[in-house]
DNA sequence: TAGTGGTCTAGACCACGTG
DNA sequence: ACGTGGTCTAGACCACTAC
């Protein structure tokens, strides 16, 4: 039964051969499929490398694995689709257009309320609120609302803003390692009406994020981009 | 050097070592690393255990691996969010409600003009259209309006759409391999209007996603969620 | 061309969870 | 209890690519 004999054993070309027997319904969803022992045996490879190819599969949702239950073929595929957070300036140069970036307003003031369940910054302090605009080849392109926890970045104060965006600065300089991301649509004001150039009510598509290290939350930024904005992703 | 001696080894607790490492700017943003021999030399396991950790931080992009040239702190980590696709019952299960869907158009149409470049349906092969409403607890929650290639899927003219819907029906009946997904905010019209119970003109949120399996285009879905309506990940 | 990561093996022991 | 996947090892060879 050992099918290939031509190219040497490789995990993905296992990988690929399970995938069109899930695919094409050689095995059915919700059957259980050969152990690793038997699949190792048939494609004449050690049990690590169907392990490999399997644990791969399991990642994307397609098998459920259970040990002695086996693996499963799974029933509803939980698609994923990952999406990059870019960084605005290469998103905007993604496009073939010039960035540019204004900071218009810094300054410290206590966080909204209605931030504190979802944001919780220690009581006390403040945060660093900021609004930047963002352009691409002079076209509004994006508006930013930013909340920062001074006590998570105490370096930002000194950072400069003029060459680097806060967006990116804080890329670099503020690792995190969870977060919240949130995708809505909301009509535009007469403020993001008057920067994007556009009648009160346009719909725009807005992206709120919260990132925290650890414990700590660093930041809460909203992001509304100019109408007609799309964000693509490949699944 | 050997800190963890309690503990047998595990790839999952060199990872956290490495990330600690990394999140704490020990080693800094475009630093090479140590390579695998040494580190598995300190962590005192085998080279594969290392590796292990060492992949799965560079699939999360927090690190760059070059054969010759070792491994690398990223720069930019470009953070990716992912985002689970659920199935329209599910997801409105896990709110708490109970789903009800309506077929309301259901027709053989030819493929709209706009379509034929992103889902190159087969000259003269027709597409079925749908029409389907989503209620949640009888409140209007999502307007899908697709289109899916017959060649691709012939099975679906005797499917039972009374019970199960179309969304699902594909899901479970029309594996897929790749995908492209869009997301952007449109204002009400006056059928959305009508159908969400909101003036014309609000904003809301929209999906569409084009499904493909290998090289065969299988649906075109737009899905208009409801007024207020946010799409949630964790990163 | 030499050094690094990528992969593979054969074998072993372990952890989990079903029967 | 026992079968299955999860992990680990020591060693090997290979593929890529920077130098």
């Amino acid at each position: 039964m050992n099918l290939r004999v031509k190219e040497p054993n490789s995990w993905t070309q296992i990988r690929e051969e399970l995938l069109r027997r899930i695919n094409e319904r050689v095995w059915q969803p919700g059957e259980t499929i050969p152990g690793e022992a038997d699949l190792a045996e048939e494609f004449g490879c050690a049990r690590t490398t169907v392990n490999r190819a399997l644990r791969d599969l399991a990642e994307t949702g397609l098998v459920i694995r259970k040990r002695k239950a086996g693996t499963r073929v799974a029933v509803n595929p939980p698609h994923k689709a990952t999406l990059t957070i870019p960084i605005i300036r290469e998103e905007v140069e993604a496009r073939g257009a010039e960035h540019r970036h204004v900071l218009t307003l810094k300054e410290i003031r206590p966080l909204p309320p209605h931030l504190h369940a979802a944001f919780p910054v220690p009581p006390g302090a403040d945060a660093l609120y900021t609004e930047t605009l963002h352009y691409a080849d002079d076209r509004p392109f994006l508006y930013e609302e930013r909340y920062t926890n001074l006590e998570a970045v105490p370096e930002m104060s000194v950072a400069p803003m003029d060459k680097i965006s806060l967006n990116e600065w804080l890329v670099q300089n503020a690792p995190y390692t969870t977060g919240d991301m949130t995708f809505f649509a909301i009509s535009a004001d007469t403020a993001l009406a008057r920067f994007f150039e556009c009648p009160v009510g346009t719909a725009l598509y807005v992206v709120e994020r919260i990132t925290w290290n650890s414990d700590l939350p660093i930041t809460h930024v909203r992001m509304t981009y100019a109408p007609g904005y799309r964000m693509r992703t490949r699944i």
